[in-house]
RNA sequence: GGGUCGGUGCCCGAGUGGUUAAUGGGGGCGGACUGUAAAUCCGCUGGCUCUGCCUACGUUGGUUCAAAUCCAACCCGGCCCA
C-alpha cells in the first residue's frame, strides 16, 4: 500500500490491500478519492459491484471481509451491486483451482443463490445482517444470466478478441496449469471476459474482490472502455488466512469458520487461531482500535474472538460463548449452557454405545464411533466409555447427561 | 485423428496373479503435553446395531480355483505428431 496525498476515507481504507489505479491525480478516473468527492457533490452515489459465485453455498468468514467492505459502502450512501454469477457458475471460476471446475446444473445454482441471500441477511433487519437489504436505494441484485445468457456468437467473439492467449497464459493460475501440463479447458478463457462484461452490463464504479480476483477486474476496466463506460476502480481486499494460520481459508482445505455458525463453536474456533494471524483478523473483521489491544498473545486471541464473534451474534452471546468455551477448556462441563442437544428418539433400545453415538451425530459413523470409543474420545459426562458394546438397556440413564467427543464436541440428549 | 504414457482409498503415491481394506507420506480425528494452539510422542483413519458380513484400485465385459495386478472394448487426461 503507497501513500495517498488524497487519502481515503477511515471506513473505506482499513483493511484493504490494493486499490487501482491509484493515481494521485485530480481525475475521477485514476484517483478513487476524487470520484468519491465528485460523487458527493454531483449527489450521484456510486455503484460498487461484487460478484459472487454460486458454486458453494456457505459463507464463512473470509468472504465476509467483502462483504463487509460492501456494507460500508452501503452505510455511506452509495449502491451495492450484487451480482449473482449464475451464468458464470456454470462455468466455474478457474482463479486458484488447478484442475478444471466441474460445472453445475442451473437447479444446484439456484438453491445456492438462495441459501447465499439468506446468509448475506435477506429477510432481516440491517443491523443484524452482513447486508443492508431493506434502505431503499441502497441494494441491486443482479443476476447475470439477465445478460450473458443472450449474448451471440458474434459478441462473445468479439470479447474474445480483446485478449490475447499470451495474456491469459500471464495470468497466474492459467500459467502454472500450463506449464504443469494440467489440462485448461478453452471456456475457462471466457471466465475473466464474462465477469469483466458484467462490469459494462451494471455500469460498476467500483469493484470489489480478493486480491486473487485482480486480472479478472482488471478485465472489467478493459472492457468498460471499450464500451464507452467510465472503467471501474478496483478495490482489492486480501484473502483471509484460515484457522490454520498458514492457507487461505477455504472450505475445501477445512479451515473455516462459518457466518452461521453459533456463537460457541465460533468463539471456540477463533480462539485458537494462531498469533501470527489474530491481528489480521482483527484488521479485517472487526473495527476494534488497533491501539486499544493488549499486548498478552493469549489475551489478544480472546480479545479478538470475543469481538468478531459480537459482530455476528451481539456482545451477550459472545460473551456467554467465551465463558463456555473457558468451562470446556477447563474441563467443567456441568455447567454448561448453549450444548446442541440431541434427541434419542431414533434409538431403539436396548442400545450399544458405539450405535449411539453415531445415531445422534457424533460421528459420521458406526464403524468409526467404534473406534473413536476405542481411542478413548468419548466420554459421558466426564466419563469415558472404554467397550464400544456396553449396553444401554433404556434412555432413563442418558437423558440429560452430555456426550462428548473429544475436547470440543457435546451433544446433550433428551428424548 | 495417429503414436505414447497414465487413471489406486480425502489428497499424493507404492504395489504389477494368490496372507491383507491394499506399503509410505500428507491431511483429518482421538490420546498425552502446553498459554488455547503450534511443535513433539502415541493410536486411529471404507461401510454395516460388527466376534461376522458387505463394498472398494477409471467403466464394462472376459480369462482364471483366484485379479488392483492378465486380455478386450470403452471413457478421461498428459506429452509428441497432425
Amino acid at each position: 500500500m503507497q501513500e495517498k496525498p488524497i487519502s481515503l476515507p477511515t471506513w473505506l481504507a482499513r483493511g484493504i490491500a490494493d486499490v487501482f489505479p491509484s493515481s494521485t491525480s485530480e481525475d475521477p478516473d485514476q484517483n478513487l478519492a476524487q470520484r468519491l468527492r465528485e460523487s458527493c457533490t454531483k449527489k450521484r452515489p456510486l455503484r460498487i459491484k461484487l460478484g459472487i459465485d454460486p458454486t458453494g453455498s456457505d459463507i464463512h468468514l473470509g468472504h465476509s471481509i467483502l462483504f463487509r467492505k460492501l456494507r460500508a459502502f452501503q452505510d455511506a450512501g452509495h449502491i451495492a451491486v450484487l451480482i449473482i454469477g449464475d451464468f458464470t457458475a456454470r462455468i466455474g471460476d478457474p482463479t486458484g483451482k488447478s484442475k478444471t471446475r466441474l460445472q453445475l446444473s442451473a437447479e444446484q445454482v439456484e438453491l445456492n443463490a438462495k441459501n447465499y441471500l439468506e446468509q448475506l441477511g435477506y429477510g432481516h433487519p440491517p443491523e443484524l445482517s452482513l447486508l443492508d437489504f431493506t434502505t431503499p436505494g441502497r441494494l441491486e441484485v443482479r443476476r447475470n444470466s439477465d445478460w450473458l445468457a443472450q449474448l451471440e456468437l458474434g459478441e462473445i467473439i468479439n470479447l474474445l478478441s480483446t485478449s490475447t492467449v499470451g495474456q491469459m497464459l500471464a495470468k497466474e493460475d492459467f500459467g502454472n496449469r500450463y506449464n504443469s501440463g494440467n489440462p485448461i479447458s478453452l471456456h475457462e478463457f471466457l471466465y475473466p471476459l464474462l465477469q469483466g462484461y458484467d462490469s459494462v452490463a451494471v455500469n460498476a464504479d467500483v469493484e470489489l474482490g480478493g486480491t486473487d480476483q485482480k486480472f479478472n477486474v482488471a478485465m472489467g476496466r478493459d472492457l468498460q472502455r471499450l464500451f464507452d463506460q467510465k472503467p471501474q476502480f478496483g478495490l482489492l481486499l486480501p484473502i483471509l488466512v484460515g484457522l490454520d494460520g498458514v492457507q487461505k481459508m477455504s472450505k475445501s482445505l477445512g479451515n473455516t469458520v462459518g457466518i452461521d455458525e453459533d456463537a460457541l463453536s465460533m468463539y471456540s474456533k477463533l480462539e485458537k487461531v494462531p498469533d501470527t494471524a489474530v491481528r489480521e483478523y482483527l484488521i479485517a473483521l472487526t473495527d476494534l482500535n488497533q491501539n486499544d489491544l493488549t499486548e498478552n498473545p493469549r489475551e489478544l486471541q480472546k480479545e479478538m474472538a470475543l469481538a468478531v464473534t459480537a459482530t455476528r451474534h451481539g456482545l451477550d452471546a459472545a460473551r456467554a460463548a467465551q465463558i463456555n468455551a473457558e468451562k470446556l477448556i477447563s474441563g467443567s462441563k456441568d455447567s454448561l449452557s448453549d450444548v446442541p442437544e440431541a434427541s434419542l428418539s431414533p434409538v431403539t433400545f436396548p442400545v450399544k454405545a458405539f450405535y449411539l453415538v453415531s445415531a445422534i451425530g457424533l460421528c459420521a459413523s458406526s464403524s468409526e464411533a467404534r473406534r473413536q470409543i476405542q481411542g478413548g474420545g468419548i466420554r459421558l459426562d466426564g466419563e469415558k466409555i472404554t467397550d464400544p458394546n456396553f449396553e444401554f438397556s433404556d434412555s432413563r440413564s442418558l437423558v440429560g447427561k452430555v456426550l462428548q467427543l473429544g475436547k470440543k464436541t457435546f451433544r446433550r440428549l433428551i428424548h
